[in-house]
DNA sequence: CGAACTGCATTTTTT
DNA sequence: ATGCAGTTCG
């Protein structure tokens, strides 16, 4: 069910106005088949969620490739994510069945690494450079922190660099940034931090993902040529999740495509969600204004979810200010409405809702296909306690990634040394790693040696074991370490590298080292190194490998095993389910009180938008809830349901309360009087206008029911596939299924077709 | 150099 | 409450 257009199958209506040897256009409807026909000019394509956005942006770079329009590599697609660059690659080869070869797909930083590794010397970069990632960043910054004098208590090097980070985001260089914007920070020194920091990575030979795409700029704009060339070169550029962008991003697009103005941008500016990391939506927003002429196209018909979950999602994003406006509308004209659930608190919630994907799940439900879609990474606690007390599989995604443990990037620093003697981060990292005795003293004369020479620290520090500055001790130690990291290196061109990292990990002691640890997570780390090793043979060269590492941090775990999947909203931005649980939504956590303090209208916008994100995630069924409890940092609190509940349109969703929660009748805990959160109301907002009409909760059961069914009628079930409904009671029916017999099944579990 | 202690924050995440 | 990071002591 992973293909939306297996829900409702599109309608070819009129013949394609292609010609008959573009039988790709045929699995288009009209609007997607103009996005995909407007080659020529800048075009926006505004594609709601589930309208089949993948299909349009592959079929265009189909279409292009097989009406000759452009020669492989004139094509730049570009995407975010490795995934959807992946993905893109496969389908468009799926399409013209045969891959592509020699186009630009790919992430904008696998990209802009790609044109800097060609034109490295025009940045100052030697085009081997080294591309650090997060935990490098912070290292580097801290040493120079310190030698600013810069009290890194006060100033947190994270927050620093993401100061730093906002600039490159901006596309801006150290001398573009105006005197005053650092001002605020670190005591006036920020920018001169920057620009220090600047300096150094260019020393070190590297580049963070923000230079990537900045240095790209600056090579640009000093290089009018090259930009020309490249500017004829690519006829046609594609982008995907445009909403995304942030201005450097921006800035390098619109040199790019200054050309051939064949610029084609795809996204949702409903689906923004990435301001904090530095994304414009206004890039979107302004579309039309920066590209004179531009064709915008809105892809509004959905192919995944039913009305009421269109309805419910497009009435509350309707409460957005900032957008480009669009309605997403569906063939479909059956399912249920969204629920709405208050609940006692946040274990309720979790146990709520697990029994009911455990009851799917027993009528035949694929755990695969239900999600429970989170705020706040700390949300998915409850719902994991819950599924392991009732023995449901499920997965977390999100967490700490394979390159990003410890014993991996230890292992990568030894490799990068290797490869790259002048990597002074990787040294640093490893010199000491296992403990050899290489403390601190030795590493600082080894630091001030570097310096005074204007060398790296290997350099430096084989010279100074031909010196006795150091003792006698560590002098051996660092003497042999140098000695086998040059033995190393001579094997490179000898040895197959799986084999040579095996032999450098276990020459250096590092696995000697977790194989003598006690930590229980030793054998773990063990394992991943010997994935590691693995991973290595798929690569030519090494220097591919460390490639891969820097830039294709890949996470997508194989997602074959059925197990429910519990994610924040961030996250599942781009994937569907059939059924989604949408859990504590309520004031303070979502929207998220930070967003509500900090950002204004504009963040509760994009808190609203996230909301849009997750309903629109749903194919069948969404269950929204809320707690009137909830504990937050050890602390007992009331809460107030969120302010989004009220704008979900009371046609599209049915409100049901826990059993007893609201006076329903039932034991346990009832009656008002208990529930302070949500009647007693320590202060319920003015603004709440019918929120609190007992009736209107207690009204719908929790099983809220689906559409009343015929006998004759034609149903789908997600498990037994089709089958004619042969008897009705209530909402369980008896279905004659096609392939698997005769069954009883409940009424929310069949879909008319 | 390692272990215990203290203080502190605690949305969201890719490359 | 909890975990993590940074510091301080032995």
């Amino acid at each position: 069910m992973s293909d939306p257009f297996e829900l409702a199958e599109p309608v070819p209506r009129a013949a394609p106005p292609a010609p008959a040897a573009a039988p790709y256009l045929t699995n288009l409807n009209d609007t997607q088949r103009d996005a995909v026909a407007a080659t020529e000019g800048p075009v926006l394509v505004l594609a709601g969620a589930g309208t089949g956005k993948t299909r349009v942006l592959t079929t265009r770079l189909a279409h292009i490739l097989h009406q000759g329009l452009a020669r492989p590599w004139e094509l730049l697609a570009v995407t975010f994510t490795n995934k959807a660059a992946r993905e893109m690659r496969e389908r468009v080869a799926a399409l013209l069945g045969r891959p592509v070869e020699g186009w630009w797909v790919g992430t904008f930083h696998a990209i802009g690494a790609r044109l800097l590794r060609t034109h490295a010397e025009a940045a100052g970069l030697k085009p081997n450079f080294t591309i650090l990632d997060a935990d490098d960043q912070a290292r580097l910054l801290k040493q120079l922190m310190a030698a600013a004098g810069i009290d890194d208590r006060k100033w947190p090097p994270r927050v620093m660099l993401a100061e730093i980070q906002r600039w490159k985001d901006r596309g801006l260089t150290p001398d573009k940034v105006s005197a005053e914007e650092g001002a605020d920070t670190a005591d006036g020194k920020a920018l001169a931090l920057y620009e220090e920091y600047q300096e150094r990575l260019r020393t070190l030979n590297a580049a963070d993902f923000g230079d990537l795409l900045l240095h790209c700029l600056t090579v640009f704009a000093a290089e009018p040529d090259l930009l020309a060339r490249y500017q004829r070169q690519f006829r046609y550029i594609l982008v995907d999740e445009y909403q995304d962008t942030n201005v450097a991003q921006y800035l390098w697009l619109r040199l790019l495509a200054q050309g051939r103005r064949n610029l084609c941008c795809v996204g949702d500016d409903d689906q923004s969600i990435y301001s904090w990391r530095g994304a414009e939506v206004g890039n979107i927003l302004r579309f039309e204004a920066d590209f004179p002429g531009a064709k915008v196209i809105r892809l509004e018909r959905n192919y995944r979810s039913t009305p009421h979950i269109l309805g419910a999602a497009s009435g509350l994003i309707a409460n957005n200010r900032d957008r480009l406006g669009k309605t997403l509308w569906t063939d479909v004209n059956k399912g249920e409405r969204v629920t709405v659930r208050g609940v006692w608190d946040g274990e309720s919630e979790a146990r709520i809702a697990g029994d009911e994907i455990e009851a799917l799940h027993g009528r035949g439900h694929a755990l695969n296909e239900v999600a429970v879609l989170v705020r706040a990474g700390f949300q998915t606690r409850e719902f994991e306690e819950r599924l392991i007390t009732i023995g449901l599989p499920y997965r977390v995604i999100g967490g700490p990634r394979f390159y990003e443990r410890q014993e991996i990037r230890d292992a990568i620093a030894y490799l990068r040394v290797v490869m790259q003697p002048d990597d002074d981060l990787a040294f640093e990292r490893i010199v000491n790693v296992p403990k050899r005795g290489l403390g601190q003293a030795t590493l600082q004369t080894v630091h001030r040696l570097a310096r005074a020479q204007g060398v790296s620290l290997t350099a430096a520090a084989r010279r100074l074991v031909e010196t006795d500055e150091i003792k006698p001790r560590a002098r051996t130690t660092l003497a042999a370490l140098i000695g086998d990291f040059d033995r190393w290196r001579s094997l490179v061109s000898v040895m197959p590298h799986p084999d040579l990292a095996g032999l450098v990990l276990d020459e250096s002691g590092y696995t000697a080292m977790w194989r003598a640890s006690k930590a229980p997570e030793a054998p773990g780390r063990l394992d991943n190194l010997k994935e590691l090793v693995a991973a290595l043979a798929e690569f030519d060269t090494l220097e591919g490998f460390l490639e891969h590492v820097s830039l294709v941090m890949d996470n997508d775990d194989a997602a074959t095993d059925d197990k429910v999947t519990l994610m924040t909203l961030h996250s599942a931005k781009g994937l569907e389910f059939d059924t989604v649980f949408l859990p504590g939504w309520e004031e303070g956590l979502f929207p998220h009180q930070r967003a509500l303090d900090e950002g204004g209208l504009a963040a509760l916008e994009e808190e609203r938008r996230l909301a849009y994100v997750g309903i629109t995630r749903a194919r069948r069924r969404a269950i929204i809830s809320f707690a009137a409890n909830r504990r937050v940092y050890g602390h007992w609190q009331s809460t107030l349901p969120s302010r989004f509940i009220d704008e979900l349109p009371d046609d599209h969703v049915s409100r049901a309360a826990e059993p007893g929660l609201y006076g329903a009748g039932s034991e346990g805990r009832s009656g008002p009087a208990e529930s302070p959160a949500l009647f007693a109301g320590a202060g319920w907002p003015a603004r709440r206008r019918r929120a609190v009409d007992a009736a209107d909760w207690r009204a719908a059961p929790v099983e809220a029911s689906g559409e009343a069914y015929q006998v004759g009628q034609r149903v789908f079930h997600q498990k037994f596939g089709y089958g004619l409904v042969r008897a009705v009671d209530g909402n369980k029916l008896e279905i004659a299924f096609d392939k698997a017999g005769t069954k009883k099944v409940m009424d929310s579990f069949v879909e008319a077709v």
